[in-house]
RNA sequence: GCGCCCGUAGCUCAGCUGGAUAGAGCGUCUGACUACGGAUCAGAAGGUCGCAGGUUCGAAUCCUGUCGGGCGCACCA
């Protein structure tokens, strides 16, 4: 029996009392029962706080209603014991058995432990880094490479249509700054001032120069442009390769100059999107711009779409943006965003407002950066961390892990001495090492004829054998919390309590009989239970992004 | 000035959206290997959950205020 089951047992225990009248009527109105694994054991295998939630509402003391509800559960098939604590809780003994059963359901799911189509329905829309390809990826980037595609797991787990979309802003001025930065380069020239001062935009320019020595004595115009469009594809081609090494693909490439250009229509994206916001009645002209009145929907102060020059607004873009991803059908879009933008969410939820959207539906995430080893890093500092260093230095494995074992919300710290480390300091070894453990447990087991065959889960009556189950069982609830909440911590959190709950174990109790002792049915019993906690880590590992490797 | 985020053990941080005696790792101290990998396990010490009010059976968690730290407030991208 698992938590939920046993919650649906309770519930039907409640509907029941108020039918049949032995309680009041109000019960009939309880839709979900919450059991939670205690924190001290002698408070049984679950509890349930339901009885002093709804005793108030019933008009009886929490006692007095925990009582009613405790003498039919004790009847319930594989219920040990019940015992009504403190001040209402109700707590549940099950019998090994009971527990146990659940093993087999594990591995007869398979990769689909944990899954589940909580949050089908409503295509999703989720982007994340959209870095400009003017540089490579740094370390301002990485967290949100690991926490997006965590994210995007998860939510693909809990059965979510999703898209995942990288915006690229391959439009403006910076791409100007960028191709001139590349031809001073070209000419063997200093960058000048406010340009990339970067050593890779030498190395670009070393590579134009050999794929087009023309580069050198063409007029500066078509030199410039020659710089841009080359580079832009070098820096794109190489950012997305370092994501790919760091195992975070995108369905969507999404360049900014779609949103310029001029369709069949006569129009640009941007221009049909302000049109259509003016149908709204939200835009004005002032000054000689365009201006979307944002201030309707909270927003700080109004914003311009087209500047007095005639030339549109980053913000004009953004709109546009997100009206395309609405035109495209997605009933959500989720921004990752850092917590130097969170600035942007007034704005953004107010175009979603002058869309006539709900607001709700435009979510944004926000996350606090990333330093390493005290020093905080940003582009603009010039001290530049790239991600493909962080990679090489760290490897993916512990990186990701790291950056994916933390809120969103809370300021991160790189400690790369740390992550470098083999030990128990390093918690990504640790889960990989358990997984690693079970992975040998299970070799072992065949060569000395283990075969997990007469199965009894009444055998696996030891304590840690006990908490391991219990362990076990509450993973789809972390998964589906983890997805609920787009917080992807909770499943590495999970993960390094399960490794200690297996590593408590195997120190407990063999799988492999010693020496000459005969293979007995808790051995077998074991070895399934075993299964089942590889089965959990892998797919737990896989969830953010990390490996779970057989040896280390 | 306005807005968002964060103040929990010596350090780095969890705390399942209100539960029972606030947890983990590291560090410190003490133990366990002729047996499935010791990259492991057992135990000890360590706390005014920034501070002050409020909500209620019950608050680290929710509300208000306050102090401290980070970030943001463009016709830049």
């Amino acid at each position: 029996m698992t938590p939920t089951q046993l919650a649906e047992r309770i519930l039907d225990i409640l509907h029941q009392l108020a039918e049949a009248g032995t309680a009041p009527g109000v019960l009939a109105g309880v839709t979900q029962v919450r059991v939670d694994r205690p924190k001290d054991r002698a408070h049984g295998d679950w509890a349930t706080n339901v009885a002093m939630q709804w005793a108030s509402r019933a008009g009886m003391r929490p006692r007095d209603l925990a009582e009613a509800i405790a003498e039919p559960l004790r009847a319930v098939d594989g219920i040990q014991a019940v015992e009504v604590a403190g001040p209402g809780f109700l707590n549940v003994v099950l019998d090994a058995a009971a527990s146990g059963a659940v093993i087999p359901d594990i591995l007869a799911a398979g990769d689909r432990y944990g899954a589940s189509d909580a949050l089908a329905g409503t295509p999703i829309d989720l982007e994340f880094v959209s870095a400009n390809p003017t540089g490579p990826l740094h370390l301002g980037h990485t967290r949100w490479a690991a926490l997006g595609d965590s994210i995007a797991r998860l939510l693909r787990f809990a059965g979510a249509d999703l898209t995942t979309e990288y915006y690229i802003n391959d439009f403006g001025s910076q791409m100007d700054t960028f191709a001139s930065s590349i031809y001073h380069r070209v000419l063997g020239e200093d960058v000048a001032e406010g340009e990339y001062p970067g050593e890779y935009v030498v190395q670009l320019a070393q590579r134009i120069v050999a794929e087009h020595p023309e580069v050198r004595t063409l007029p500066a115009p078509e030199a410039l442009a020659l710089c841009k469009e080359e580079g832009y594809r070098l820096q794109l081609a190489e950012n997305r390769e370092t994501l790919a090494r760091f195992r975070v693909e995108f369905d969507v490439w999404f360049s900014e100059r779609r949103l310029h250009t001029t369709g069949a229509d006569g129009q640009s994206a941007i221009q049909r999107a302000i049109a259509h916001l003016r149908d709204q009645g939200h835009v004005y002209d002032k000054d000689g711009a365009v201006w979307l009145r944002t201030t309707t929907f909270g927003d700080d102060k109004d914003r311009v779409m087209i500047r007095a020059d005639g030339e549109p607004t980053y913000f004009a873009a953004d709109a546009a943006y997100y009206l395309d991803k609405r035109g495209r059908g997605f009933g959500e879009t989720i921004y990752l965003l850092g917590a130097d933008h969170h600035g942007y969410i007034g704005r953004l939820k107010a175009i979603a407002q002058a869309a006539g959207n709900d607001p709700d539906e435009l979510v944004c995430l926000i996350g606090q950066l990333v330093s390493v080893d005290g020093a905080k890093m940003s582009k603009r500092a010039g001290h530049i961390i790239e991600l493909g260093d962080l990679i090489e230095w760290l490897g993916e494995d512990a990186l990701r892990y790291w950056l994916a074992r933390y809120p969103a919300d809370t300021p991160l710290a790189l400690e790369g001495e740390k992550l470098r480390r083999r030990t128990n300091d390093n918690p990504v070894f640790y889960v990989q090492y358990a997984h690693a453990r079970t992975v040998n447990v299970a070799r072992h087991a065949a060569e000395a004829g283990v075969t997990g065959d007469g199965f009894d889960a009444s055998t696996l009556t030891h304590p840690t054998e006990e908490a391991l189950i219990a362990r076990l069982v509450q993973f789809p609830d972390v998964t589906g919390h983890a997805a609920a909440l787009r917080e992807p911590h909770r499943v590495a959190r999970y993960l390094e309590q399960l490794a200690a709950d297996y590593h408590r174990w195997y120190d407990q109790c063999r799988v492999v009989p010693l020496g000459e002792a005969p293979i007995e049915a808790v051995h077998h019993s074991r070895l399934l239970l075993n299964e089942a906690a590889e089965h959990v880590f892998r797919i737990g590992l896989d969830l953010i992004g990390v490996s779970a490797p057989e040896r280390m």
